[in-house]
DNA sequence: GCCTAAGTACACAGGTCTGTGTAACCAAAA
DNA sequence: TTTTGGTTACACAGACCTGTGTACTTAGGC
């Protein structure tokens, strides 16, 4: 209940700085004098915890790597719901992109740590997509769910250079119309939600 | 008719070997030592052509903007044939994602001039389906082209992390879906193309 | 009081990077 | 032949980066 005090760990003072200024400055950008300066603490107390910048370049992707919470709304609900999601970070103006495709865009092909991860991320994302697609009766989850990855990818991607939240809701009336073809009812054509 | 007998220009060699490095590599990767070694010039030579390295940059992803050719084929097709076009490129090894979207990821928000560019070059894109769908009739062809965009955006992320040229052929089917549903005509239901 | 663990301050090695300065070179034009 | 423009070789300044070494301080547990 009680929101937690502040920063515990030093570690978690580590990462946290570390998470804000390689999110939105990009991981190269900053040194790790940068993160060390932004907390007030020296750089020998960084890398006591951690034993180099590419293990708290992992870190701070393992981090990002939240699982989605379970939830108890219906299926297509869930799924119209991450694009009202995207929308709402495209909107906050510390929306940067996809973490993971941003390291590897950075980092290049070679960074087989970062390449990993962010492949593992990307696929935990498409199978929440094809598990609720499949509680739906959808036919062909797999390839509905990769479908809907594209659009949230796509609508990163643009958002990053545009900055415009519009992309969600692009993404959104796309994912409709493919839930529809695939028999799944979203609240209809303009008309039901008002109608109920 | 004849192939071109070798790069022409000094400034042309430049840029050719910087649109690989950079490109394959990324941009704050590769140093212009790098670049002048390659094509076995001096690093003086480089630097009395572009007067720093963000010329260089600016010029490489103004090289990158290439406008798309007119074609006489129909525009369903054309629209269609994009993401074969991607396919293939994905395919090919030394593909690495959009250099616009990898420019900004990497060079961050701050870089005002490669923000601009990629603006340009992602609308120039969205503009080109946008016309195609006009002169298919489409209603509101402005909504569709920029859904059609998040597919293509989409899929180079996805390829960009997972390496497979499939996200091209889902990103197509998607796309025919979306088109379908706005009345275009599309090589129909897995039946035409066999019986036509 | 004493000991240990963690953090601090700070210098520095060794590397990379961008960009410049300078003198020599070479080929083609005048 | 002389001049001129592009090129080379090479050193170097100045910045920044990762990572280490070292001696000092500070706070808690015993």
């Amino acid at each position: 209940m009680a929101p937690p005090p502040a920063p515990q760990t030093m570690k978690e003072r580590i990462l946290q700085t570390a998470d804000k200024l390689f999110y939105l400055q990009g991981i190269r950008a900053i040194g790790v004098d940068t993160i060390a300066a932004e907390i007030g603490i020296s750089k020998r107390t960084l890398y006591n915890h951690f034993p180099s910048k590419d293990a708290l370049i992992a870190a701070y992707l393992e981090r990002r790597f939240v699982h989605a919470r379970p939830s108890d709304k219906p299926p297509a609900e869930q799924i119209l719901a991450t694009f009202d999601s995207l929308e709402r970070r495209f909107a906050a103006k510390d929306f940067r992109g996809c973490p993971f495709v941003n390291a590897v865009a950075e980092l290049g092909p070679a960074d087989r740590a970062v390449k990993k991860i962010a492949i593992a991320f990307k696929e935990s994302r498409r199978v929440w997509f094809r598990d609720r697609l499949t509680e739906l009766g959808v036919a062909d989850a797999e390839a509905l769910a990769t479908q809907l990855v594209l659009l949230v990818d796509g609508s990163i991607a643009q958002d990053l250079v545009r900055d415009d939240p519009a992309m969600a809701r692009a993404a959104k009336e796309a994912a409709k119309v493919l839930l529809r073809n695939a028999g799944v009812d979203v609240g209809d054509e303009k008309v039901a939600k008002k109608r109920g």
